[in-house]
DNA sequence: GAGAGCGACTATAGCGCTCTAGGGAAGTGG
DNA sequence: CCACTTCCCTAGAGCGCTATAGTCGCTCTC
């Protein structure tokens, strides 16, 4: 009765064949780029869409189709990392002509119930950008794909930046500056900030200074975090480190604004790196020296291997690790001479 | 009880019927909970669901069905706030048998991008999480609801809280305790900072302190941003306001650790006024005073519009403003005796 | 000249569901 | 006993697309 005003009736693909004066399973073959299609008839097809502005519905073509051609992402509340995870997967998605469904993980929506809701839309492969868990359910289940961290469970696709070469590189550029005192700041109990301690107590013993191991521990990986651990630190009344190395550029900010306001020179009495590179780490009042990770880089990886998974192509290694570079910045320099 | 959902064929509704021994036309009836069915045979069917495991095919569900039931949402980076929107989104929907369709705007995914792929699904109504933009495409062509800001264009319902009542409040509030010297930290120049302001400089008309009016800028809406405004209020060498109303939660629990760090107590010194009552604002080390913002209202008011929009009914009003509280804590206190 | 092969196209059967039209059985009233 | 409901229920036609199995001219080969 109550007549949907804004429903002026949508372009189908029948429409298009129509126009074109051929029949839907060829203007389909044209649509998706099938072969067995002439030239000419291609074009009149794609001109005959344009005029009328045609788009598939995605609904009906993953229905009909053996393959939807739909990747389910799972995600958390987002910070600017996740954020641009998110951005390249659409973007990696698109250039393969794939379809994205996210599924947010809110304090009172979990996994079990995002995923069930997720696959209602019947997705062929699962993309979890956090938050970091080290079991997935639906592992060996479904093709799953996890970036940003590591899971032991076989069946599990991994893209991630290797904390281990991060650190390293933040611990030995540190060194080479002639730093000893070199502190972590962890950011929180997640998985990965655990990883990246492990990750930096690894880079400290190889160097030759597993005595110097220091770790000072966050709430969690905000910048109020790193603020109050900053505060604490100072608080502690024992010898300062002369560098800091953070869990990520948040906390790294923080603790650098901390130490300002307390008179410490950064990078002349103290030394600070980040992790992410992210705009944060870039901008020209923090120019935070950071271990750069590439999202982008990280999706389009993730998204190339679910594409070849799917196609049942096989797949090399389980887990891929993209060795980060040190974006040097401004936070860092020579050791104070003691 | 439910089968490998995930491996091998997938429960359809034609299962279902066929375990119950009725049509798939009247298991479908009663999965929709239609009327028309018996108690004895609804009984038997959902108990034959529940035993396969059955989900309904979302694309098939809405693809057949004349509304899809299907709402779009387009948000931006989510800060605490947009995610507390989108959960009570998820929940909301979840009520009524709707279904959320997610699409992200990122810096490389714009408005039309977003709409369109949006679009390829069908939805029958879409909410606009932010940015926050004057004037949404689309406005008109489909119902449309933004929640969390003003917009002027007709056929746009919207779902927002009173920023004017939430500063007048905050303002009130100050007063009472025998502030004058009350500044506002904006939070950059979006459109909600601006009616933020806006309100502000409202309140303080209202209890005639034109006069007194003093806005302090952020550059964003990060606690970056609240830390290094604070920072340039200290460094002004003006008389200090004796009280201040933030943008949000962040910019205030930032400029409060300024200040402490600058040794002047909050709320002896200063009193701090934040706004969304979030996680942060109501952490025992923060406790924040805060103007109080019920995401999940927000979203329940959404989502009830749309389904009534949807169900032909009429709309009261095409702008629904919820009136904030405020909530006390021990960020405020009598202004200092001059 | 009969078959075979090939490229370009179409007919049509689904995909998993919704929903209208209608069927049969039981109940009601004249 | 025959309408006429009412209540359950089912058949079957879509929704917009994909994909399989053709059809239809051709050219090529022996």
């Amino acid at each position: 009765m109550a007549e949907q005003p804004w429903s002026g009736r949508r372009v189908t693909l029948a429409d298009v064949a129509k126009r074109a004066g051929v029949s839907t399973a060829l203007a389909s073959i044209v649509m998706r780029e099938a072969p067995g299609a002439s030239e000419a008839s291609r074009r009149r097809v794609l001109a005959a869409a344009e005029d009328l502005g045609y788009r598939p519905d995605v609904r009906a073509r993953s229905l009909a189709s053996l393959k939807p051609h739909l990747i389910g992402v799972l995600f958390g509340r987002a910070g600017r990392f996740h954020f641009e995870l998110i951005d390249g997967l659409y973007a990696a998605a698109e250039e393969r002509g794939w379809e994205l469904v996210l599924s947010a993980l809110t304090s009172s929506r979990d996994e079990a119930r995002a995923l069930s809701s997720l696959n209602d839309f019947r997705f062929d492969a699962l993309v979890m950008l956090g938050p970091p868990v080290a079991e997935p359910m639906l592992a060996g289940q479904v093709p799953l794909t996890v970036i940003g961290w590591h899971v032991d469970q076989p069946d599990v696709d991994i893209v991630r930046t290797s904390d281990e070469h991060g650190l390293n590189l933040a611990v030995r550029h540190l060194v080479e500056l002639g730093h000893r005192r070199i502190a972590h700041l962890q950011g929180g109990d997640g998985l990965v900030a655990i990883a990246r301690r492990d990750a930096y107590v690894a880079a400290m013993r190889d160097v030759g200074l597993d005595h110097e191991v220091r770790i000072i521990e966050c709430a969690g990986e905000d910048q109020l975090d790193g603020q109050r651990a900053a505060r604490a630190l100072l608080d502690e009344n024992t010898e300062l480190p002369t560098a800091l190395v953070a869990f990520n550029d948040d906390i790294a900010a923080a603790a650098m604004s901390v130490l300002a306001q307390h008179g410490i020179d950064v990078p002349g009495d103290m030394s600070i790196i980040g992790f992410d590179d992210s705009a944060l780490a870039r901008s020209p009042e923090v120019d935070l020296t950071s271990v750069q990770q590439v999202p982008q880089e990280l999706a389009r990886l993730a998204v190339e291997r679910i594409v070849a998974r799917c196609e049942g192509r096989k797949v090399a290694d389980r887990e891929m690790v993209l060795e980060p570079e040190l974006k040097v910045r401004s936070s860092t320099g020579p050791a104070p001479s003691a």
